[in-house]
DNA sequence: GCAAAATTTTGAATCGATCCAACATTCGTG
DNA sequence: CACGAATGTTGGATCGATTCAAAATTTTGC
C-alpha cells in the first residue's frame, strides 16, 4: 500500500512525543494527557498509521490468545468431515466463551505441515490424530507449547490427551447385536496402520499400529467371544475409511457362503456409506442385515434407517480440549470420556 | 515450562558461535559448515531449544501466510451455518493449493471483536458481511491489509468485494413460480436494517438500509409487477433468518384469507424451516404451497420435498476471494457471480 | 608458497511494538 | 512560597528472530 509502512515511531516523531508516549496513546489512552492524545492520534490519522502492528506487540506480549488446530489431513476437512466439524464446534463455544482465537493449521505435504506448525503463532494446539498423527504428534512436541491429543490414537502417556475407551465402547456395539440375537457378523475396520487396506487376520488387527483401531476389535471380539461366537472366524476387512475401500470391504463381507447378519462398523462414515450399499442391492436394513456404527455423528441421525450407532460426546471433547489448553500447568492430563449407544432403527433382531 | 525460556542467543553462545551463525543453522542450515551446524543442533537439542519464535521470525519477515476470516457472528457460525461451510470449504481449498494458513476471526461482542481484528497475524481478510457488516468492514478497513467483502450487501465501490445479482437472482426465483402459474405470493425476507422483524410495508423494504435484502425485494417485485401481480399487496415478512422469526413470520403471512400459494424465500435456511412449519401443518408442499429458497446450501437437496432455490456458487467465491487476497495489487476487484435456478420438487403449478 | 577466489562466520542493524524506572511538570496545601 | 503528592513524559532495554556487509578462514590455481 503505502512506499514504506508507517510505525508508531513515525508518528511519535511527527507529533513530537516520545515512542513511549505514542505507544501509550494506543495502548493506555487514559494515561496521557488529552492534548497530547489529541495531537498524536491526529497525526496518526494525517500520516495513514494503521493502529499498533500485532507483530510487534505479540513479541512483547506473552500469549497470543488463540489456539492452532492441527491436523495432517487437508484444511477441508475441518468443514467436510461431520466428526471434525461437530468437535469444532465443541472448541469454537470454547473460545468463543473465553475469547481465543483460532487457527487452522494443516498441509497437504508433510513438509509444508512441518513448516506451518513451526511458524503457527498460538499458545497451544489441539491436535487431531487420525492416521498419521503421531508424525503431528511429534512435531506439535518440538514447539513445546501445551497442546492435547483428540482422539488419542496411541498410548503415549507424556502427552495431554483426551479420547474414548474404545474398547468398551466396541464392547457396547457387539453387544447390543448379540443381545438381539446375531451370531454371524462381519466387521468394517478402520486402518490398522499406514500399510493400506483389505482383508484383515485377527492376528494382524490385534498388533495393530493403532490403538484405537485395535482396541475397538477387541471390544467387538471379546463381547462376541462371551456370546459363544467363533471370534476366529469373524470376517475382518481394514478400510481407508472411504467409499472406495468401505464397498470393497461389503463386497468381501458378502461373498460368503453364510454372509453376516450384523456388520459391525468402526465409523459412522463407513456405517452410512453401507447402508447406501445396501439399498442399492436390496439389502434391507434392518430386517437382513443390522449395522452398528461408532462416533454418533448427526447424518447418522437422518439416515434412512437412522443409524445405531456408539456415540462419542464430540462437543464435550472439543470443549474439554480448549481448557486444557487454556488451563494448562504442566501437569498431563488425560480424560476418557463416556461412549453412549444410541439405539436407532438400523439395528434388529435377525430374522432366522 | 521451563524457568525462562531458551533463545537463539542461549543457544548460540552455549555453542560458541555469532547469533547470526546459529540462526543460518536454523532458517539456511546448506550455508553453514555441517561441523558447526552438528554442534549447534546438539546444543539446542540439549538446552531444550524449541526451534525459532515466529514472532521474532514474523516481525522480521514481511508476510505471515495466512489469512484471517472474520464475521460478527461467534465463531461457532463457521461450522454450523450451512452457507458459511460451503464457503469455508472453498476457501480452505484455495487456502490448501497456496499453502496459506487460515485464522478464524470472530467475537462475541464488539469489543472483542475490534480486538480481535486487530491482532489478527495475517496479510489480509475475508469478511462475512451479514448483519452488521459495515462496522464490521470499518474496523477491517482500519488495519489497512488488503481484504476482500463476502456477500456485499452494500455498495462501498472502494472495497474488494465478491458477490451475487441479487436483483436478478430474486427475479429467476419470481419468474419461476410465477410461470408455474402462481398469483398469490408471499415473501420471508432477511432484515432490512438492524432494527428487528415483523411485518414490513413494500416501501420500507424498498429503502431498506441492506442492500443485499433491498435486491432481492426489487427483484421478486419486479418480475411479479411483470406478471401483472398487485405487488403492494404482496405481503413481507422480515425474518432475523432464524426458527423464531420464520415461524411468526409464516403465521402471518397464512393468516391471510386467501394465503399464498407460493412462498418466495430470501435464504434457504427460512425456506427449510418454512418446509418443516408446512409438515407440521399438514400443508402439502408443492401440492398446496410451493417455496423457493436462496443460496443453494447443501441440506435443500436432501430435504422433504428438495427445495427449488436460487444457488449462489459459494465454493468458487470462497476460492475467489482468497485469490483476491493473495493477488492483491492495490486495484479494486469487484466481481458479481452467477446465480442458477435449481428447480427440485418444492415447486409445482397451483392447484387452482 | 602466495595471491586470488570461494566459502564461512561475525556482529551490528532492523523489524515494531511495550514496559518501566527515572525524570519533569503540575497541583494542592499549610 | 516551598514541599510532597499526583500526574505525565521520556528514552533505554527488551521481546526473538533475520539480514547483510564486512571480516575471517579455507580452498584453489599456478
Amino acid at each position: 500500500m503505502q512506499r514504506k509502512s508507517i510505525k508508531l515511531a513515525d508518528v511519535a516523531k511527527a507529533a513530537g512525543v516520545s515512542h513511549g508516549t505514542a505507544s501509550n496513546v494506543f495502548s493506555r489512552p487514559e494515561v496521557v494527557r488529552p492534548e497530547v492524545r489529541e495531537r498524536v492520534l491526529a497525526e496518526a490519522q494525517k500520516l495513514g498509521y494503521a493502529g499498533p502492528d500485532p507483530r510487534g506487540r505479540l513479541l512483547r506480549a506473552g500469549k497470543v490468545n488463540a489456539i492452532g488446530v492441527a491436523t495432517a489431513e487437508p484444511l477441508s476437512y475441518f468443514f467436510n468431515d461431520p466428526f471434525a466439524r461437530v468437535v469444532m464446534s465443541g472448541i469454537t463455544q470454547a473460545c468463543d466463551a473465553t475469547g481465543a482465537g483460532i487457527s487452522l493449521v494443516s498441509a497437504a505435504n508433510n513438509e509444508q505441515l512441518a513448516w506451518n506448525i513451526q511458524s503457527a503463532v498460538v499458545d497451544g494446539f489441539i491436535v487431531f490424530c487420525l492416521e498419521g498423527g503421531s508424525r503431528l504428534v511429534e512435531l506439535t512436541r518440538e514447539r513445546r507449547l501445551p497442546f492435547v491429543a483428540l482422539d488419542f490414537g496411541y498410548d503415549d502417556e507424556t502427552i495431554n490427551a483426551i479420547g474414548v475407551d474404545d474398547f468398551s465402547g466396541a464392547g457396547m456395539a457387539a453387544r447390543h447385536l448379540a443381545e438381539l440375537g446375531h451370531r454371524r457378523f462381519g466387521v468394517l475396520a478402520l486402518p490398522f496402520d499406514d500399510s493400506g487396506s483389505g482383508p484383515a487376520s485377527v492376528e494382524r488387527a490385534l498388533t495393530a499400529a493403532y490403538a484405537g483401531t485395535r482396541d475397538r476389535l477387541r471390544g467387538y471380539l471379546d463381547v462376541l467371544a462371551g456370546f459363544g461366537v467363533d471370534t476366529s472366524a469373524v470376517p475382518i476387512y481394514e478400510t481407508d475409511n472411504d467409499e472406495v475401500t468401505t464397498r470393497a470391504g461389503l463386497e468381501y463381507l458378502f461373498a460368503f457362503p453364510n454372509p453376516p447378519t450384523a456388520v459391525l462398523a468402526m465409523s459412522d462414515k463407513v456405517a452410512l456409506i453401507a447402508i447406501d450399499w445396501f439399498r442399492e442391492r436390496g439389502i434391507a436394513v434392518p430386517d437382513t442385515v443390522s449395522i452398528v456404527g461408532f462416533d454418533g455423528v448427526p447424518e447418522g441421525g437422518i439416515s434412512k434407517p437412522p443409524l445405531t450407532t456408539i456415540a462419542q460426546p464430540m462437543e464435550e471433547m472439543g470443549r474439554r480440549a480448549v481448557q486444557t489448553i487454556l488451563e494448562f500447568d504442566g501437569t498431563i492430563r488425560r480424560e476418557t470420556m463416556e461412549l453412549r449407544l444410541i439405539g436407532r432403527a438400523s439395528t434388529a433382531p435377525p430374522l432366522h
